[in-house]
RNA sequence: GUGGGUGUAGCUCAGCUGGCAGAGCACUGGAUUGUGGUUCCAGGGGUCGUGGGUUCAAGCCCCAUCUCCCACCCCA
């Protein structure tokens, strides 16, 4: 029988495993340091939560699931597989009115979206996400890209890119323009400039039927210096007062960053970055690395609305998500993780069935002196024993035979200098310990 | 939802104008009677994704189908 992995998902076998931890847990360190505190919610909401939060294309990849007994029958759902940690986290605040605002959480769990899967792109995906609810301060945006940034430092990224911008100015755009009605379908025109051109662009959007003098207009309010303050300074001259709502917010969110220590020689002001979810209001950012080929490794934005819509009490709130999957293919892609040993790095054989309980006494042994310890369970001579070791690349082998049982001694061997002792089995501890 | 590729040993792949299914790595045994990584010798492994068709003969040609990958859309 052919068996098959659901299209989109993979198993994690102990190597990868182990590159996952390695990234989740320096990320969670960086977390708890800016004070974020950890929660988690169910894989699945009720359908209604999570629908009309996302936009079109969104709600057309959420996961469905279908009712149990008879409405399933017929198609109907009332649940649904997480498709973010953003809205969950907006229901989470919406039941909890007495949670201390501001309220600052993390949380790193898996998603669900029902998209074709491609390169650093998956049905199922994990986000390291943090959010501040209750905060209007643009110091809320600086902390979440702080923590993003000395994420991505601390995991070893050299190359990345802070794009930064505000929904309020590209809706000051499409009023400029006179196509305020039309502002979605503007944004996503022009989120492909950097794929398709000004021309690709221009021809879509008369594509569209936007009137063909739009693309000239549009590129004149575009043309900005490439140095944040310049471009902020021009943009604040040219647009009406919701955009420069936005462009004064992004000078504060850029001040502040810069004092949390976030290097903005790294943040490039991008009036052209336009973010598909629906639920954003102000300060949208990226972050993208040039090489590994999957772009964006994190996103985010500020959402004052969404949690008001889920409750009715409006709490302002701003998040930022790491892509771990995108993460991990770029850290792959350069080479960035070490040579990784298994979490045991003694390997106990077993010289014979009659010896076998020896072994498991001095693995035992070892194990009470906190080392962890691998016994061998198979039925294999000891020259395969050895061959196992290495090969899980176990650093000591340890050798109970008849000499040593009968004078209550073990032989340990270094595998990786290739020198072996016979002692005591403190003795082996303290060997083991101090490598 | 749209388009383009792909599928042969556990893994990476080769296989000519159709003519006996291959390599490297991995694995197993031995040279070594209590010791790995190097070397040498020997060996086990395949419904050629699946189902049809053409042919004396199909891994190769034709049709269908599935898988995975890549791109679009959108996103992490």
């Amino acid at each position: 029988m052919a068996v098959f992995l659901p299209k989109g998902t993979r198993d994690f076998l102990p190597l990868q495993m182990r590159q996952r931890r390695q990234v989740i847990e320096t990320v969670r360190a960086v977390f708890v340091r800016h004070g974020f505190e950890a929660l988690e919610t169910p894989a699945f909401e009720r359908i209604e939560t999570l629908t009309g939060k996302y936009g079109e294309e969104g709600d057309r990849l959420i996961y469905k699931i279908l009712k149990r007994g008879k409405g399933g029958e017929q198609g109907e759902a009332d649940l649904a597989l997480r498709y973010d940690l953003t809205v969950p986290f907006a229901r989470v605040l919406s039941m909890n009115q007495d949670l201390r605002l501001p309220f600052k959480r993390f949380q790193m769990q898996p998603v669900w979206r029902a998209d074709r899967p491609q390169k650093g792109r998956f049905r199922e995906f994990w986000q390291c996400d943090v959010d501040v609810a209750g905060s209007t301060s643009p110091a809320a945006e600086a902390e979440c890209l702080a923590v993003a940034t000395e994420s991505l430092q601390e995991l070893g990224f050299t190359g990345f890119t802070v794009l930064l911008n505000d929904r309020r100015i590209l809706a000051s755009f499409a009023r400029l323009l006179g196509v305020e009605a039309r502002e979605g379908a503007l944004l996503v025109a022009l989120d492909k400039l950097d794929k398709v051109g000004k021309d690709g662009v221009s021809a879509e959007l008369t594509g569209r039927g936007f009137p063909p003098e739009l693309p000239e207009r549009l590129w004149a309010l575009l043309d900005v210096p490439a140095e944040n303050d310049a471009a902020l300074d021009a943009l604040e001259a040219r647009l009406d007062q919701g955009g420069r709502d936005g462009v004064a917010a992004l000078r504060q969110v850029l001040s502040l960053s810069a004092a949390l220590g976030v290097d903005l020689s790294r943040v490039q002001v991008a009036p052209t970055l336009a973010r598909g979810l629906d639920y954003y209001t102000g300060p949208v950012y990226e972050i993208v690395v040039a090489d590994g080929g999957v772009g964006t490794v994190a996103g985010g934005g500020r959402y004052d609305g969404l949690i008001g819509l889920l409750s009715g009490r409006e709490v302002p709130a701003v998040g930022i998500a790491l892509g771990l999957e995108r993460l991990l293919t770029v850290m792959e892609e350069r080479g960035m993780f070490a040579d990784l040993t298994p979490e045991a790095e003694v390997f106990v054989t077993v010289f014979s069935p009659a010896l076998l309980e020896a072994s498991l006494k001095v693995g035992a042994g070892l194990r009470a002196r906190g080392i962890p310890v691998e016994i061998y369970l198979g039925d294999r001579k000891l020259k395969a024993q050895f061959k196992e070791a290495d090969a899980r690349k176990s650093r000591w082998v340890v050798v109970v035979g008849p000499d040593e049982a009968t004078a209550g001694t073990l032989t340990l061997k270094d595998l990786r200098r290739g020198g072996q002792r016979v002692c005591a089995i403190d003795e082996a501890a303290e060997a083991i310990l101090t490598g």
